[in-house]
DNA sequence: TCAATAGTTTAGAATTATTATAATGTAGAT
DNA sequence: ATCTACATTATAATAATTCTAAACTATTGA
């Protein structure tokens, strides 16, 4: 459980400057035991609880870019009117629970290596990953 | 190559009025040899092409997702800054381009069945899809 | 045939998510 | 303590999508 001065260091290392602002981002998204998946707005909400003060959903929006950037947050495209960010930036497959919306990571047990055997001339493979759709049982009905 | 007579009867079956933009729309839809992916711009760009008169950007929509709703479409999740659809609506894998934005149908035989092993209790699974990300070669240099 | 009706299109307004602007504030250096 | 570059903020602007309500049209059946 690091508290604080991780958190400027670590923002230091990486030429951001270690701002209240930043630091309690830092906090809310990273003293945790698990990796999660969030939105912007579920973030704003948050660090308001966790602040006194209010902060700018401008200043979420250009931390979270920031740290996308930085290699601190990756975005997960799910639902094209929702931009999902995960705090676990390494490759990772996902389900996406349809009925609640809610992301979960895969293990790499979950899913055998997936082999591509196509290739697309003058391109590199930066990325594969699978997306499990899943929904309440009983829903889909027929 | 079907005129218009086929869509004519197929908007009819699922219960659509065949108005001359539904039948529009399909024409630029399905009247091709092979499917494709696009956004609702693109898409009013082709059908401005193609008819004199201009076509309203809600219409667009609203028959966009009508057709989505009866199966004739299916949305695609790549970027959560744009919706792109499919023509193509059975279930299937992807590439996409990140240089130029472009998606590319896998077929069955460039990637071999997914097995998942996990699984979420009360939840069935509706789809299982695959995103490979390629960008050019040289430009991510190391 | 031709109104009646239910469904459709349309222009434009409203909403939502995101990004830009520009003034004010603050961290780090000297 | 002062300076400067970078950050935060409130607010405005933009972009994508959806809503609204009036005008239009396909279908039905008298
Ligand atoms: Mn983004
Ligand atoms: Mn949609
Ligand atoms: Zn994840
Ligand atoms: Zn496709």
């Amino acid at each position: 459980m690091p508290k604080n001065c991780n958190f400027i260091e670590k923002l230091r290392e990486v030429g951001l400057r270690p701002t209240k602002q930043r630091i309690k981002m830092c906090e809310v998204l990273y003293n945790r035991e698990k990796t999660f998946h969030f939105t912007i707005n579920d973030l704003v909400k948050m660090i308001s609880e966790k602040m006194n003060e209010k902060i700018s959903l401008a200043t979420v929006y250009n931390t979270v870019h920031a740290f996308e950037k930085k290699g601190y947050l990756k975005e997960i495209s799910i639902d094209s009117h929702k931009s999902y960010f995960d705090t676990n930036t390494s490759a990772h497959h996902h389900f996406f629970d349809e009925d609640t919306h809610e992301l979960i990571d895969c293990d790499e047990s979950d899913i055998d290596k997936i082999n591509i055997r196509k290739n697309i001339t003058g391109k590199k493979i930066n990325s594969v990953e699978v997306l499990v759709r899943v929904a309440s049982d009983n829903q889909t009905q027929k």
